[in-house]
DNA sequence: ATCCAGGATATCT
DNA sequence: AGATATCATGGA
């Protein structure tokens, strides 16, 4: 191919595709749904985002009414939507969610919240990680993954890793693992070594597990003894799996609801909850039980805008 | 130093 | 079935 065909390929491949998002049911706000701890590799520079989706590197800018996108190698403009859930009608979602004026108030501090749409597996991998960590521990834990096992992807300036496949992770040695930052000395390691060898001979079929009801999808993730506990399969069912009525609870989100709708727990649960005890199984059902039967069909939704309200209200990030 | 983090599990009563 | 003990680490 001639010089000027590989230059107008290299300019289109790095041309910014542009993704509208000026309808209000479209709206979305990068720093809240790329801060709000439900991913960990997206990394903020200069005016832009910088992550992975696939195997491309990919940079997203917002602007009023829309974002620009760019990426290492082309990607098609549906990849991106799905990836941010643009398909999802934030403005109904939001109005079918303000049930009460508490709810009311949050959603109008952090408009543009959105659940986004992971890769099941790194989704799964990067919550069993979460266990007993703070989010930028999380975040550097999963980095260190990636650094060690994915596959190096350069564009420009920029350099990362993709997370790595189930399949290397199931090969990979204990040890390599643990010193990526896994806690409780190998134990972790090897959970996500059984996980993901779970994942390779089929027994974990996420596919299958997007087709299957919550609570049924929920049974399954849990029902290996490998480190996948309510709290981490509601979030992997909520951010990867479509699940959307799924509720996590974490310290967070039960001291939140102990605060705003302490009328519908049990109050030693309310105390319990606002010293931010740990919660026994039951204490976890009840409250992830409220958030379903409160909010409905979006229940996600609003766990999260619940979570990341309270955390930018205390300061933490 | 002490306390805590987007908990899960094995082991009791 | 429901409470309790244990796991074990970087950072504030």
């Amino acid at each position: 191919m001639e010089a000027g065909g590989q230059l107008t390929q290299s300019r289109r491949d790095h041309a910014a595709m542009i993704v509208k998002t000026d309808d209000p049911s479209r709206a979305i706000d990068l720093d809240l749904t790329f801060s709000c701890g439900q991913v960990f590799r997206w990394t903020k520079i200069e005016d832009g985002w910088v992550g992975i989706i696939g195997d491309s590197l990919v940079r997203l800018q917002q602007r009023e009414g829309r974002l620009l996108v760019q990426s290492s190698a082309p990607l098609p403009k549906s990849r991106i939507t799905s990836y941010l859930r643009l398909d999802d009608d934030l403005q109904s979602i939001l109005k079918e969610l303000s049930r009460d004026r508490e709810f009311r108030k949050i959603v109008k501090s952090i408009p543009g919240l959105r659940i986004l749409r992971q890769d099941p597996w790194e989704c799964l991998a990067s919550f069993v990680c979460s266990r007993n960590c703070r989010v930028p521990m999380i975040r550097r834990i999963v980095r260190n993954i990636s650094q060690r096992f994915g596959k190096r992807v350069t564009w420009g300036d920029y350099l990362d890793h993709s997370f790595p496949e189930a399949e290397i992770i199931s090969q990979a040695s204990l040890s390599e693992l643990a010193s990526c930052g896994l806690r409780y000395g190998r134990r972790q390691a090897r959970e996500l070594k059984e996980l993901a060898r779970l994942i390779c001979e089929g027994e974990i079929d996420f596919g299958a597990l997007k087709d299957t009801s919550y609570a049924e999808a929920k049974a399954r993730l849990m029902s290996f003894d490998h480190g996948v506990g309510n709290k981490v399969a509601d979030c992997v069912l909520l951010f990867s799996l479509e699940k959307l009525e799924s509720f996590p609870v974490d310290v967070w989100v039960a001291r939140t609801v102990a605060e705003l709708y302490h009328d519908h727990l049990r109050p030693d649960l309310v105390s319990k909850a606002a010293r931010g005890r740990s919660l026994t199984p039951r204490d976890y059902r009840e409250i992830s039980d409220f958030g379903r039967s409160h909010f409905g069909r979006y229940a996600g939704y609003a766990q999260e805008y619940i979570y990341h309200w309270k955390r930018l209200k205390e300061g933490v990030c």
